[in-house]
DNA sequence: CAGTGGTCTAGACCACTTC
DNA sequence: AAGTGGTCTAGACCACTGG
């Protein structure tokens, strides 16, 4: 069994965490079996109930965890295992496994934006915006159309090595500048490819598919990010999950 | 300023919770302002601080708050006061602000299930499966054709007053039975309309929309519905709101 | 520096489940 | 009755932010 370090900078009910997080990965602790009480647990660590406690309800609210009141806590089935924050990289894209996927950047441009645009990053007149274009690609087959917007002072580093990784990943890059999306808001509905979209994805005009908009902010509500995709339906689903309630 | 009672039923971290909720929901702390401190909270509401901390990171975990070390506690704007769990009504919904909804039950029975619908459900051989058959209504005009598929020996009570509620909501249902949806899995794909599908929406065959299939889970991961749906997109858009990290 | 949230302890009593 | 998680207390020290 692993041993808490008191000397090491993380906390302890995160060093915690990570243990257990590592005995369900590795296998050691299967779907629907109790992991040991609490009180068991305070024995096992060395360590008072309450830094337990805090460990387990984190685990609870990541979906690894359930706890049954007078029974004990169990591990999730892996389906429920989702940490939320996996969403992130599903969010915008296709179910693509073993998929090699990218975004060839195809256009990268400052200009004032669309209403649309300018709504939903909440700009003020005299700002502008940075546009990319990019083709997302599975495979090295372009499988979505995709346009984003980001506002313009905060992505002054985005702008700038946009092209040096014209085949990469955005949020990665935003990462780097400090822009962390923290909730999405994703709008979907059927159509069809466009003139431009059915010539990049290599699919005849008006095959029906997905167009999907998509802003997303960061912890205080500020937005950071406008997306607008097309992606024909004929090729890929879109897959999504949702953490209902507790 | 509300007191909290000791003779309420309630614990005193949930009663807080409501407490700061109503506060926060009538205005009274607008989004971007801190709330009282911890100690202030300890002091006003007389509870000890590991109360106060409990109903404050339950909110953060909701979205109504977010704390800054070494700053404060801050309400978040009404973008990011999304509960988690007010995803469930939107999740399977369209966005139709102002409209009156509804579902309106055309086929109930009890079948085998196609494949597809019987590994979603995880079916053994001899289960069945209540089929409900429903066209979705928003001010009287179908918006959306549904075809949902419970498990049977334990939705024996949704099928059986399924024909009360003829008209009604299906989890409201499913909940007095129960059965509560802990997590969705949901997969779009742009396509066009069936026959069938066209004439119930009343708009033309290869109308483009979104096809949408979904398979609720509740909190032990068992698979409690699974759902397919024809929304035509070019009546509504599909909204949904995720959250990203923490 | 004072004030904030972040971590942690060592207890206590209660409600629920199982036997 | 014994064991589980649920709630709660009254402290403590630390790390971070601001003036």
């Amino acid at each position: 069994m692993p041993t808490l370090e008191r000397s090491n900078p993380l906390p302890l009910y995160y060093q915690l965490k990570e243990v257990l997080k590592q005995q369900i990965r590795a296998g050691h602790l299967a779907p629907h079996t109790a992991i040991p009480s609490e009180p068991e647990l305070v024995a096992q660590y060395h360590v008072s109930r309450a830094t337990v406690r805090q460990a387990l309800t984190e685990l609870v609210h990541e979906g690894l965890l359930y706890r049954q009141h007078g029974r004990g806590t169990f591990v999730c089935e892996p389906r429920v295992q989702q940490n939320i924050s996996e969403l992130t990289s599903f969010s915008n894209d296709l179910s693509r496994r073993g998929k090699r996927s990218s975004g060839l950047l195809i256009v990268s441009e400052l200009v004032r934006g669309s209403q649309t645009v300018r709504d939903q990053l909440r700009l003020m007149d005299e700002e502008q915006v940075v546009r990319l274009e990019r083709l997302r690609t599975a495979d090295d087959a372009p499988i979505a159309y995709e346009v984003d917007y980001l506002p313009y002072p905060r992505s002054a580093g985005v702008y700038q090595r946009a092209k040096e990784v014209a085949d990469g990943s955005l949020y990665a890059l935003m990462g780097t500048e400090g822009m962390h999306p923290y909730i999405a808001e994703q709008s979907f509905r059927g159509d069809v490819a466009t003139e431009r979209e059915a010539e990049l994805l290599r699919v005849s005009v008006n095959t029906p598919g997905l167009r999907l908009a998509c802003t997303s902010f960061d912890e205080t509500g500020a937005p950071i990010e406008y997306t607008e995709a097309f992606y024909p339906g004929s090729l890929y689903e879109f897959q999504v999950t949702l953490r209902v309630g507790r």
